[in-house]
DNA sequence: CTGTTAGCGCTTTCAC
DNA sequence: GTGAAAGCGCTAACAG
């Protein structure tokens, strides 16, 4: 049973082959006699075209790349699902890569995801502009940038609301009765730090805030742990750059001995899969992720099948999720 | 700035195609003289072979499937993790796919993957038999299996020793003294399920053991919720199937009043990310994710490449991890 | 060693 | 409407 391919159809309809693609791709008219006579042949001999050969003539490959820093951060998996999910609805299909966010890493992607003729790209990386990638789309690429926004590269991007949900978050504390704050917070070269980090200047600023501290150090357990064993003045409330960090904060403190949320309230950032079910469940701020990847691959779908040249930026909505974690 | 092919570089370095692809791919002698004149050639231009129009000739794409249930479960990111690593050293790349276990979708995603040309794939499925993969395999196509066996297909796996590491968790709780059990299993469609239940089985009849209980559920935080508020005469000690279904044992033990481990114990199976973060931190039994998708993959790239026919199964071992969720 | 050439399977002019 | 034929970029016979 080797493979059949077009020829073979054409020969079973006796027609020729150009007759035979043009009723798979409906790229011209048929005759009604001559269609169903190929559509016959195809359903007889089990064929199916040859995304490979279709690939070399077309450009096209129905492939589309995803590049991630860690699809052991529980931060992506929803995300990548999204992505997946819509992906495969639409006849495509995800090349997944991890690139720890080394900007070294990341460019060997680019190459290596353009050598197989991607037909577009999906990309959430570090901070730092990527000459590759801003090569790569000047030549066409199609690529959408999701849960960062790149300098320097005019491509379409999906990200959330950081900066209104950490607001909000704040105000939320505020209202509250928190009145000091100490802000651990994850990697300045990273968008989501950068912008959280400016929300939370704002409400310094807009409420006259005397007491707070912010750091910057790295998005996991590790970073929230180590940074609350070195709090020299325990705040009324640590906010978490995200859930990870949270997390080691509030086992931190439960080894200083330290009440959660009746000695000191913690909240984190994206509401992964645990936070609901930490000990206690954590005040935080919620990523749409699913609909994120979601979006971003509805996008990146629409600029390569329409090749509609318009860049786009979506941001979608955060939400506050209070817990109890804070009082 | 077009894309630069084989033809350009043999015009530039003043040599035939043919010398071109010899020195790209090595597979034939090339006098010292002319390799280095494509060598330059191909900086100059920078030229980069297509893989399609390789993948059309040689029928390889160096691409792999990777079919697993579902990549938001947490069991599955390491080792997604573990075999994108090993096959992107292998100059590899990697489709990913869900299949939420359903056999319908996993016959699907073999079609489509089959359609792509990948050169092998990687499978974590529903337990039932697939006609489609068998057929692949037949046909020829490299498939490993991951963290499941599947009868009908005789194909190479890598499992971890599950049935071990369920015995020595009982064991060591034995010996700890808990003396009556019950066993809150995933679902009963699933190999993992089976041997862990197979291996209470022989370790309840080996010490006579007349107080349990076993029932098969699902792998999931709420399946263990949901069994526990259903428990009528609470145990010693609580086995979850894994450890999304010991959280919710724990959670619901909460609920009711009960403490862990001081009233009755709890323990599960992976080891996942949060496990020793829970509260209280999960008695479990580790899985080697990543090594099992490391393993996997370089087992899957030896077949393809080495062309080697000999089956071969791996079971790596796992470890039990005690916590403070028993005493 | 090296070059010429025939495809891999498909789409797309270009004639009829 | 339909078919013949020219490639897409590459590898692998086949000659020399």
């Amino acid at each position: 049973m080797k493979k059949v391919n077009i020829k073979d159809v054409a020969r079973e309809a006796k027609v020729s082959v150009s007759t035979v693609s043009r009723v798979i791709n409906g790229s011209a008219p048929v005759s009604e006699e001559l269609k169903s006579r190929v559509i016959d042949a195809i359903k007889r001999l089990g064929y199916k075209p040859s995304y490979i050969a279709r690939g070399l003539r077309s450009g096209k490959t129905k492939t589309i790349g995803f590049i991630i820093p860690d699809i052991t951060n529980p931060f992506f998996p929803e995300m990548v699902r999204g992505v997946e999910d819509f992906l495969r609805k639409k006849g495509y299909t995800l090349i997944l890569c991890n690139s720890d966010q080394d900007p070294k890493i990341e460019s060997e992607l680019v190459d290596m995801l353009m050598d197989k003729h991607i037909d577009g790209l999906l990309f959430t990386g570090a901070g730092e502009r990527n000459k590759k990638l801003e090569v790569a789309v000047e030549k066409g690429l199609k690529v959408v940038f999701l849960d960062r926004i790149m300098e320097g590269v005019n491509a379409s991007y999906v990200i959330s609301d950081n900066y209104g949900g950490m607001k909000a978050l704040l105000e939320h504390l505020w209202k509250v009765g928190y009145k000091s704050y100490y802000f651990i917070n994850g990697s300045e070269e990273t968008f989501s730090a950068r912008i959280r980090y400016k929300a939370f200047l704002d409400f310094i600023e807009e409420h006259k805030i005397k007491n707070y501290h912010h750091v910057f150090s790295s998005f996991s357990y590790e970073a929230g742990y180590v940074y609350t064993k070195k709090v020299k003045q325990m705040p009324d409330v640590i906010i978490g750059g995200n859930d990870l960090i949270a997390y080691g904060v509030i086992d931190a403190l439960e080894e200083m001995g330290l009440d959660v949320p009746k000695d000191v309230g913690v909240t984190g950032f994206d509401d992964i899969l645990f936070s609901k079910h930490y000990k206690p469940s954590l005040t935080t701020v919620r990523q749409p992720m699913y609909e994120m990847g979601r979006k971003a691959a509805q996008i990146l779908i629409a600029l390569i099948e329409k090749d509609s040249v318009r860049k786009r930026g979506y941001v979608l909505s955060t939400e506050v999720v209070i817990r109890n974690s804070t009082r």
